[in-house]
DNA sequence: CACAATAATCAACAATGTGTTGACTAACTT
DNA sequence: AAGTTAGTCAACACATTGTTGATTATTGTG
């Protein structure tokens, strides 16, 4: 990964950029891998050499931001709360507006945004299963289930307002609903 | 609607049964026309003279559910509560457990699930306005969103969990967190 | 700088799927 | 029983796919 060519780190830069522009505008099922090519200016035997399809490609595209993502989250030691982890995920989809708001959007995976809320949100299961002790665990599941694409949806109406309210925002609105949760 | 030729009956129950067969199994972008038709037993040129493509088949097998859904709903009289609209929606989704299991599974399409739980929802959007006092209107619109997200959360689990749980308890679990937010 | 290695281009290919057509056949309605 | 309607069938031009081998351009290294 570290030593690359200039033209094959070109290649997979101007593939990258054409897809989530396609992405903005198209379903991913109406892109093919022609219209791609035209748009890089890339012969599309050179897609060929690097991806299997379009399909592919996301997964790539994805996989590049869930790394990147998950790499602040490792930085984190566990403190036993949930609240680090959230003001860190709501960061960093901040800084990566850009991709985020591609991935995240409209013809954006769905399944995606829940594997990068799932990786924050994982780490701290247990701080569900301490405090909501009245609960069986059949229920823990599901109310941390219900959190979880709860804040999903706050993370895409987010997105969807352009960002309109701050990260800090975003945070504490997510951190207050997960203590009106959990002390119940 | 009413006045159907028998063969045409045929034809549209096969194709949709088909597809949804089809769907439980493969991506919706993997599935082509002539794959379909032959599982269908039926001519590629009879598949066009009612559908555009795949996607358009699907978008009509999902509108027929909306509608039946929408029609039940529809007969609960506005007493200012969501409960009613909740118990409602989850009663429905259980007795259609065949199209609701592939429609909001893995292979579905993930925004339809939110179309049906904000039309159960939106109905209800004054309640939360008038009980939430003390959040501005914009935070208003982000706990709706949380609360009708962490919604799918639960009716997707309860439908991975293959519907384990009875549609009472999920209904009174989703219920209470309504409650638990509202109460705030 | 020169040269060997490597990456991208290009043109061509068979294979598959798409969408549409018009003539034919079978089933349905009244 | 007869006319209407739906589905079948074969054929079509067209687009996209995935792969190939030869060619050209760029790059990293000695």
């Amino acid at each position: 990964m570290k030593k690359m060519d200039r033209r094959t780190k070109y290649t997979l830069t101007t593939i990258k950029d054409s897809m989530l522009k396609l992405m903005e505008k198209k379903e991913i099922s109406k892109i093919t891998v022609t219209e791609l090519c035209n748009l890089a200016d890339i012969n599309r035997a050179t897609f060929y050499k690097y991806y299997v399809d379009i399909y592919d490609l996301i997964e790539k595209i994805e996989l590049e931001l869930y790394n990147d993502i998950k790499k602040s989250m490792d930085l984190i030691e566990n403190n036993e709360s949930i609240k680090p982890f959230i003001d860190s995920m709501i960061k960093i989809i901040y800084e990566n507006q850009n991709a985020c708001k591609v991935l995240f959007g409209p013809y954006g995976n769905k399944e995606f945004i829940r594997k990068i809320v799932y990786l924050g949100y994982i780490k701290s299961a247990t701080e569900w299963k301490n405090k909501l002790t009245k609960f069986s665990t059949n229920q823990i599941d599901y109310i941390f289930n219900f959190f979880a694409f709860g804040s999903i949806g706050i993370i895409e109406k987010w997105i969807d307002d352009k960002f309109k309210n701050s990260p800090e925002e975003i945070s504490k609105l997510i951190n207050d609903l997960c203590d009106n949760l959990l002390s119940n």
